[in-house]
DNA sequence: CTAGGGTTAG
């Protein structure tokens, strides 16, 4: 390779733009893109392939930055871009979510004549999706006068990362409804994705039925989003199924199942699938040991969590950072060594979003155990940076409320009436078919909620029987809206949906609460008598399909 | 000769 580019040097062919963007090629495409730069300033005029293959080069290596600055000194020299410049330097601006530079780009566009280009426009309709602006991803989706599976991919994929599933599963239908194209594996693992999200078992069968009939089960991401979307939708043994069939299963379905077993408080298991990737030489990555470390939390594993903590590193090269550390704080808080936990959470460094995890982590542990006094402290952290500011009253006020200081609980609501603030009460809700049954926390209008409670209670002991640890299901003293000392029923919280994750599911009925949908094989009776009361008690009162956060409260 | 879309956490 070097003794071709030495010979075209010496013959001068350097002087040829056509043969050195060849060569320049040839180093891109062999990821030396030392070469490739060094080959590109010998050049005496490159043209816009040059500029263009050296900034895909670049972008390909990881290293977008490098692309936009080629594209700055293109802009400052009298080469032009074309439509490969323009797609090139648009996904460097994805990749580096720049919504700033994108939306320049997007202005260059409009005025170079190719705002009619579908690859173009494709990109920028991703750009807009990563950058989190899906509005403006929809507009030049909407003004895009061809559209292919690519273009409808991007769109789904933007509602899909923005918390906009319904949004994007809307477009698959209507992907489908035109009959132009079929779906090819992009597209379906990113409505899969996009069920997964929504925790829709049903739509996600769907996709999989699709997946089989158009050949695409033995794609690896296919598959990957299909063992991710069974765990999230409650599945699984369909989860397990699909993984088995992953002849070399990467570390993400290696995760997603383990995150899943984490959640379903399956600790042992988690760990186990966890020990079977370290034997399969599968290397683990930070999301891994997320999950690992969540596992042990749930499952009081508390030393061998901390042995994990410490093998991250000095096993596996990854280094720990706020949300290994928050999981490790939830773990210590949670079995009751709270004041480890507050010494680990006061010694981590965060930026606002992770601290107001780790704090809020740390508020609820505190709870647990009634430590008022850590309360306190993190609640008064959480108010004075203005981050959830109105779940830490409440949880402070639930932490006097258990400690009987009820002087404390009156000054605080006074305190949340006259500042405002104001608390959306939590939810949960279950899906019967393709109906979706919301319960509010503190819903008076649940007329048998005192049976569903007694149903918690013993789902509750069955839960800590198998090892988990977290606070006691059911009643809670405070309800923001009403008067103190009132007790009401409470169905938001995790504690009651790793209680439903012990019931078993009957086919085509999905229980979904919180995001976080549980299932064992045991308690099935408990399961049909709930079941029975929610279809007696609550059908036609909540029929809405859409998630309970965009719903109108009750 | 150069270009666009998919998977794991909280």
């Amino acid at each position: 390779m070097t003794s071709t580019h030495a010979s075209v040097m010496k013959s001068g062919f350097l002087n040829d733009t056509f043969t050195a963007n060849h060569l320049m090629n040839c180093y891109v495409r062999l990821k030396e893109t030392l070469n490739a730069h060094q080959l590109f300033d010998e050049m005496l005029e490159p043209n816009v392939v040059s500029y263009t293959s050296l900034m895909a080069g670049y972008v390909n290596m990881g290293q977008p930055k490098i692309a936009m600055c080629l594209f700055q000194k293109m802009n400052g020299s009298l080469v032009s871009p074309n439509e490969f410049t323009f797609a090139t330097v648009i996904n460097a601006c994805s990749i580096l979510a720049d919504l700033r530079t994108g939306k320049k780009v997007h202005a260059h566009v409009e005025v170079s004549g190719l705002r009619d280009n579908l690859v173009v426009c494709s990109s920028l309709v991703d750009m807009y999706g990563k950058c989190n602006d899906v509005d403006r991803a929809r507009q030049v989706f909407d003004s895009m006068g061809c559209r292919n599976v690519v273009s409808w991919t991007s769109m789904i994929v933007a509602y899909a990362q923005n918390a906009q599933g319904d949004e994007a599963l809307n477009i698959f239908r209507e992907f489908n409804y035109l009959l132009g194209d079929r779906p090819n594996q992009f597209m379906l693992a990113s409505v899969i994705n996009a069920c997964a999200s929504l925790g829709r078992l049903v739509s996600g069968k769907v996709a999989h039925g699709v997946v089989i009939r158009c050949g695409y089960d033995s794609n690896d991401v296919v598959a990957s989003t299909l063992v991710d979307m069974y765990t999230k939708c409650g599945d699984v043994s369909y989860s397990d199924k699909v993984f088995q069939r992953i002849s070399k299963p990467s570390v993400i379905p290696y995760t997603s199942m383990i995150v899943g077993a984490a959640k379903y408080g399956l600790g042992r298991l988690s760990l186990g699938l966890f020990e079977e990737m370290i034997a399969r030489r599968i290397k683990p990555n930070d999301v891994t040991f997320v999950g690992v470390l969540h596992a042990c939390s749930h499952s009081g594993l508390v030393d061998e969590g901390l042995k994990h903590l410490n093998s991250m590193y000095e096993i596996y090269g990854i280094k720990a950072d706020a949300k290994h550390y928050t999981c490790v704080v939830d773990m210590l808080g949670r079995s009751g060594r709270l004041d480890e936990a507050y010494q680990l959470a006061k010694s981590i460094q965060v930026d606002a979003n992770a601290g107001a995890l780790l704090w809020g982590t740390l508020l609820s542990a505190s709870r647990l155990h009634g430590r008022v006094d850590i309360a306190v402290e993190v609640s008064k952290k959480l108010i004075e940076s203005n981050q959830q500011v109105a779940g830490a009253y409440v949880t402070l006020s639930n932490t006097y409320a258990l400690a009987g200081d009820w002087e404390n609980v009156h000054s605080l609501r006074s305190d949340m009436k006259r500042t405002g603030v104001y608390k959306e009460p939590g939810c949960s809700w279950v899906e019967i078919k393709d109906k979706t049954y919301v319960f509010y926390a503190g819903d008076k209008s649940i007329e048998r909620g005192s049976e569903v409670w007694s149903l918690m209670r013993k789902l509750e002991q069955e839960m800590k029987k198998r090892g988990y640890v977290g606070e006691n299901t059911g009643l809670v003293f405070v309800d923001v809206e009403e008067e103190a000392k009132e007790e009401i029923l409470t169905m938001h919280s995790e504690r009651l949906a790793l209680a439903f994750g012990l019931i078993s599911i009957p086919k085509g009925i999905t229980i979904r609460i919180m995001k976080n949908l549980r299932m064992c094989k045991d308690c099935h009776e408990a399961f049909k008598q709930i079941s029975d009361i929610v279809e007696r008690d609550f059908v036609g009162a909540a029929t809405s399909s859409q998630p309970p956060t965009m719903r109108q409260r009750a």
